[in-house]
Order: C-alpha cells, then sequence, then structure tokens
DNA sequence: CGGCATGTGTCGCTAAGACGACAGACCCAG
DNA sequence: CTGGGTCTGTCGTCTTAGCGACACATGCCG
C-alpha cells in the first residue's frame, strides 16, 4: 500500500513533465514566471483566487491562522507541485495563506486561460484530476494523523516525510538541508515548539539523528 | 463569509438539480438503485474504487479506523449528497469506510460511465469541480478544527453543522430526528463519549437544549 | 412482558502536552 | 568583530480530556 502510493506519487510528482509538448509550450507562452524571495507572501485569506501557481525551485507554505493569532501549517510543498489549483474547484477566495519559505521561482496562469487549455487537453485535465485526488488523500491522512497520533508520532512521520520529498540519500543515511526551526515543525505537526525540540533532542540520544540550525541527518538509510 | 458559503452551498446543493434535463435522463438510464439499511458497509479500506454514489435518502458516514482500533468520522452525509467521487480522481482503492448509518436510497454508477458523460456535458463537468471544491474546503476546515479548537467547541460546531443540514425550524428554536448516539458524536468530533455527555448536559443545564435519545431540540433559534 | 443489549450519567485517576520563563547559543548586519 | 534578534534547551506548572469503572436507564426482541 505504502509501495504504491509511493509509485503513483512518482509517477505523477510533476505535472508538467506528462503533458505533451505542444501543450507544454503553449503553457509556457501562456504564464509568468517570477522569483520571489522569502517570507513573501502570494496570497491572503479573503483574497480573490484566480490563479493556478507551478512552484519551480524553493519552498512554499500554505498555512491558517486562528482568530486568537495561533498558526497551523496544511502543506509544505516543493519544487514541481502545483497550488492555488482550488480557483478552478470553484473557490472565489483563498482560505489559507501562502508564504514562500525558501527562496523561490514559481509560474503564474490564470484560472481562465487554464481551464481553457484543461479544456482542449485532455491528458492536462487527467494529470489534474489526478493532482486534486491526490492532495484530497493528502489532507485526509492530515487528520487521520491529528486523530490517531500523539505529538511525538506526528513529529516524526513528518520528518519522514520531510526527509523522503526533499532529502539526498547518502551511503549511511539521508541528509536534508536547510533544516527548518522547531516552531516551524511545531506548526506543521499541531505541537509546541518544545515538543519539538524535545523529541528531536531525544533521537538524538538514541543516535539515530543529528541536527544543526542548516542541516538535518539520518544516520540509518532504512529511516523510511 | 459565512453566509455566502451557505448561499453557495444551498446553490450547489444538489449536483443533480442543475444538470440539464437530457442528462439526467440518461444518468437515470445508466444508473441502478438500491436500498441500504442501516449498518450496512458500502466499502471498505483497500477494496476498489470504480463507483460513485448518489445518496438520495438516508444517511451515510465515512470513516477511519486506525490499527488499534480507534474510530473517527470524517464525514456524515445525508440526501442529496455524493461520495465515492475519488474514483473520478485517480484513487483506486478506498481508504475509508462508508457505512450506512440511517436507511437509505443510494444510486451507483461507474466511474467509466460517469467519465463518459462528463466528457460529453461540461455543465456536468463543471458542477463535479465545485463539488470537489466545496469537499475540499470542508475537509481543510475539519483540520482546523482539530487544532483551533477544543473538545467543547468542537462538539457545539458540529451540533450547529448538524441542526443546519438535518434539523427543521421551529417557531421557538430548531429541532432534529432521530438524534445521535453519543458516541457517534464522538466519533465525529475526535473526543471521547463521556466529554460529549458532559457537554451535552452542561447545555441542557443552560437550557440552551433538549434532548432524548430519539431527537434533539435548541430552544433558540439564533443559536446557528 | 421480561431480560439482554445498548446507551447514558458520573466518578476519580492519569497522562500528555501546552505554556511561560529564562539562560545560553547562534548568526547575521552593520 | 560585536551586539541584538532569533533560535534552542530545559524547568516547573497547570489544564484538558481520555479512560476505566460501574450503576442506571432505555428500549428492542423473542
Amino acid at each position: 500500500m505504502a509501495e504504491k502510493t509511493k509509485l503513483w506519487y512518482l509517477q505523477n510528482f510533476n505535472l508538467l513533465d506528462t503533458v505533451d509538448s505542444s501543450s507544454m509550450e503553449e503553457l509556457d507562452r501562456r504564464s509568468r514566471m517570477r522569483k520571489s524571495s522569502k517570507k513573501e507572501i502570494l496570497y491572503f485569506p479573503e483574497e480573490p483566487n484566480r490563479t493556478i501557481y507551478f512552484l519551480k525551485e524553493g519552498k512554499v507554505k500554505i498555512s491558517r491562522v486562528s482568530e486568537e493569532g495561533r498558526t497551523t501549517t496544511l502543506q509544505l510543498l516543493g519544487p514541481g507541485e502545483i497550488f492555488g489549483e482550488t480557483s478552478i474547484l470553484g473557490q472565489e477566495t483563498h482560505e489559507n495563506i501562502a508564504e514562500v519559505v525558501e527562496d523561490a521561482v514559481i509560474c503564474t496562469i490564470s484560472k481562465e486561460m487554464f481551464q481553457q487549455m484543461m479544456g482542449m487537453n485532455p491528458k492536462l485535465n487527467l494529470q489534474i484530476s489526478k493532482f486534486i485526488g491526490f492532495r484530497l488523500r493528502k489532507i485526509e491522512a492530515h487528520i487521520e494523523d491529528l486523530v490517531f497520533k500523539d505529538a511525538k508520532e506526528r513529529i516524526i512521520a513528518f520528518l519522514r516525510r520531510y526527509i523522503n520529498t526533499f532529502g539526498k540519500k547518502l551511503i549511511d543515511g539521508w541528509m536534508v538541508r536547510p533544516f527548518l526551526t522547531h516552531q516551524e515543525i511545531a506548526d506543521l505537526t499541531a505541537t509546541s515548539r518544545q515538543t519539538v525540540t524535545a523529541v528531536l533532542n531525544e533521537m538524538v540520544q538514541e543516535d539515530k539523528v543529528e541536527y544543526t540550525r542548516r542541516y538535518f541527518r539520518v544516520k540509518s538509510v532504512d529511516w523510511l
């Protein structure tokens, strides 16, 4: 099951790879590219939602802030992912915040143009459907984590995903760089900064892991 | 904001209403209808996912069970709603359990047929997109509740939604029937049965609410 | 109509984990 | 190279809510 999902994911990871070259060119023509640096906010809740974003480089986080000011991060996105896809699902205003967390290169295209392209290109249409299905599953898995896992398990599950998505495999383990702050991990896992610190250090004690502010290293290959 | 969502929801509530009559007939021809009684399971996790379900009457719950046997309910669906829509989003096996919780009348159609119809009918296509967007928002709101609200707030928020969706307005309040068991509410809100009992009785103390095993009544119109 | 299964009400215990506080480390900008 | 802002490590405290236990109510079915 895990195997299957992984394969499926890899096959479908980069939406744009599977689009035929003529559409690809059209997309290229019709979209705009820009660079955004860390801390830039791409959209806020309540803002009109008329654009699809393709993240080429960097990282973007999608999050929510409660009325009392608490923050939770719904997703951390890397190169090859898209976001703002709810605009093509009839959602007229944003409900989340999109913030660049690592200097990014982003392509944008208006939902109208994109919908037009989808209409002419069944393959693209299919890809987008699959992508949305994938996102739905991801969100439901997030709920499952929140309900069934305790804080420590959530943090570890997140680290696994993070390493798998953004890390590099070494002979003797895995490495990710740059690493996140404890607060960022806390927001991603709905825990507190202090708990993240504690769990991380416990893993260091157990000699499973090593980290500084710059990198995070897993000392075993099969920690997955 | 809440107003808008409500309106939007009502406009789009019954997917089938907005489909033009020729497609409607076709759908009617191609789908199968059946009755299912309480406790019947429509699908389990891991089962192949090749069908769209239209719930005409009754209630169905979509839930998950953890490895340790804990249960959480992701959604409680009523007449006019559809489920199993992930089949058209490329999800090949189910990840949730669909169980009838109130005797139901359900139409089913194979995903292939439905996709074919969607291809020929842009209006239907649009409706389904909106529906999926709506579902996505609902799930994200669920996460927000889990992260930001405490047990009591989640229970109350759920009761509001439940009353709004399934209740009838009275001169002096609202009424729903039949009512859920405390355990069912607990599963829906990721709390424990005892906590639900406590919260419910606290509301009875405060004279806001009245209930038996058969019905639940809110004693004020503006409890919404 | 009586008994058994299922649901409710209420305790008291316990643990998880949030939070504030504060010291010390780190790191970049000036 | 140094100082201030940010991040980390560690305590102790406090609250929330889950859980087991058990008595009682309800109601369904034979």
